[in-house]
DNA sequence: ATCAGTTAGTTTCAGATGGAAACCAGATGC
DNA sequence: GCATCTGGTTTCCATCTGAAACTAACTGAT
């Protein structure tokens, strides 16, 4: 068997890597590193996901074994999402990055209306 | 000033998220952090990668201060591309997530097939 | 002088993906 | 009968993607 390795495009670790670095994968593994959340509070909890992605993200989460589906028949249904112990993981994994964005996003700000006016100087 | 908070669509912080959590992102960075390379030869070290979005990733990743950009007229034209300090700091950020990738590989296809077959099973 | 090869890209086109909005099922409340 | 809640799926359109071809400027070989 050979090493994994992210930068050879026959390793299926570039599959998963495409699949964890993903904007929605960070946000719904922060939410659900935290407790147990439904559906409707998951999608409300991220801010501009649609219900269609909602709902692909979390299928292929639950078949990669980062979060676990619960349905029950109550009525409305109610439909229980939970991290696994391997999401927690990632989930732990992924956090520093959510934390890079907020910390750096002023220095990427900056960076870009400097990139920006070079541009416009050169032009 | 609102605290950045990724989870809401209309704060910054969720354009630079969907930016660097990335595949080619996180690859990219995680070869410049080693050293200064030309255009051609990150090409090579990413198998897989486009010209065309090579490209346009070098010139996002230009923008937001991460990378620069040196073009020197020998010929061929040389392009060289380094990592700037606010990069490293992103690249350390990124490392760990291509090593979750590659560590729980089999972890993440065992799942898969579970899945599959649990699937395959209901149907 | 012309053809092949180097560099670092841009262009073109078909197919996959994204988000907004509408729709659906099943049941309750009014 | 009609609206409302749940957790989705479907539809449509715009954008994005990747493969491949093309560009520009110059060198070296034939």
């Amino acid at each position: 068997m050979d090493q994994p390795d992210a930068f050879s495009a026959r390793c299926p670790t570039r599959q998963i890597l495409d699949r964890i670095a993903d904007k929605w994968t960070v946000l719904l593994l922060g939410l659900l590193a935290s407790r147990t959340m439904r559906f409707n509070e998951l999608r409300r909890g991220v801010d501009g996901l649609s219900q269609k992605v909602l709902s692909q993200t979390l299928k292929s989460l639950e078949r990669d074994g980062l979060v676990t589906r619960a349905a029950y028949p109550t009525v409305p249904v109610t439909v229980e999402y939970a991290i696994t112990d391997l999401g927690r993981t990632l989930a732990a994994t992924l956090e520093p990055l959510r934390l890079w964005a907020e910390g750096h996003m002023e220095a990427v700000e900056k960076a870009r209306i400097d990139f920006d006016q070079r541009q416009q100087a050169a032009a």
